[in-house]
DNA sequence: TTAAATTCCTGTAAGC
DNA sequence: TGCTTACAGGAATTTA
């Protein structure tokens, strides 16, 4: 499912695709996908503007539109964007279509529907609450391990639980938390406001290593995730526990263990991690 | 304020 | 083969 890395590696690819295009129409709409305003203020909106520029926040994509207003998409867990030639053929679940201003469309197709559209100016959104607020991003240099202490500190939640709230650090969904706590060596059921400084430290790196390995990867395409030109990810190959509960931990051979955490899924080594 | 449970949604796979 | 059921999960919402 689409996480920081995943959202980045689309922003990437969407960028020379779509920048300085205009929307021209937005053609068909499934009208609840449509978060705010409502689905016509919402498709006027996007008619006969521009994108300007394309960028991420945490797990939404934002469209910079040349009315200074936003288009924001979050994926959820199976949306996807793909722009295509206008007489490819529509596939299922597609909920939305937007035709540029060269015949092409930008369409968005999500499955399961868990996704998110919104438009309109980003103050007036996170005003509104129709964006929640966000924490830092986690592969941003400026932030450190001893941000992240500070995070934890007080909060009696497990670890994994707080490392998917997106308002603890932006962009880590169930994938990325494994990896990142398998590889600094810390159980996800520990209580967060216990972790040391140095496991802080350790912490962090691990989130920004785990996270750039995704990103030089294009992505994990563990479920039906998809990059800006429609193609799978790499990453799914390199993740060392994600999905691989009873299979031999990489480092010691003992079984991967699964257990319920958070209400997701939770694989990690009872051994490696303390 | 925090934490946990519930809800949304459909494809896939397991079980009978 | 065909049916039912459980499961996957991001985050808003509800409850405690």
């Amino acid at each position: 499912m689409p996480e920081l890395p995943e959202v980045e590696t689309i922003a990437a690819d969407l960028r020379p695709q779509l920048s300085g295009h205009r929307i021209e129409r937005v053609e068909s709409l499934f009208p609840r996908m449509v978060r705010h305003p409502d689905a016509e203020l919402f498709k006027a909106g996007l008619r006969e503007r521009r994108i300007e520029a394309i960028s991420r926040r945490g797990k939404y994509l934002l469209f910079h539109l040349d009315s200074q207003e936003l288009f924001v998409v979050h994926l959820g867990m199976t949306g996807q964007l793909r722009v295509t030639a206008p007489d490819a053929p529509l596939e299922t679940h597609t909920h939305l279509v937007l035709r540029l201003d060269d015949g092409r469309q930008l369409r968005y197709r999500d499955v399961r529907r868990f996704g998110r559209l919104l438009f309109g100016v980003e103050e007036e959104l996170l005003r509104e609450r129709r964006l929640p607020r966000l924490g830092p991003e986690p592969i941003d240099p400026n932030f450190t391990g001893d941000d992240l202490y500070r995070k934890l500190r007080g909060r009696r939640a497990p670890l994994k639980a707080l490392l998917l709230d997106q308002a603890v650090v932006a962009g880590v969904g169930n994938i990325y938390a494994d990896e990142s706590l398998y590889r600094a060596r810390i159980r996800p059921d520990r209580p967060a406001g216990r972790l040391s400084r140095k496991s802080a430290r350790r912490l962090r790196e691990a989130l920004h290593d785990s996270l750039q390995l995704g990103i030089a990867n294009r992505g994990s395409s563990v479920d039906d995730y998809r990059d800006g030109f429609g193609e799978r990810g790499r990453q799914q190959e390199e993740l060392l526990v994600y999905g691989r509960g009873g299979q031999p931990c990489p480092s010691c051979g003992r079984p991967l263990a699964v257990v319920r955490l958070a209400g997701r899924t939770t694989v990690f080594c009872r051994h490696c991690q303390r």
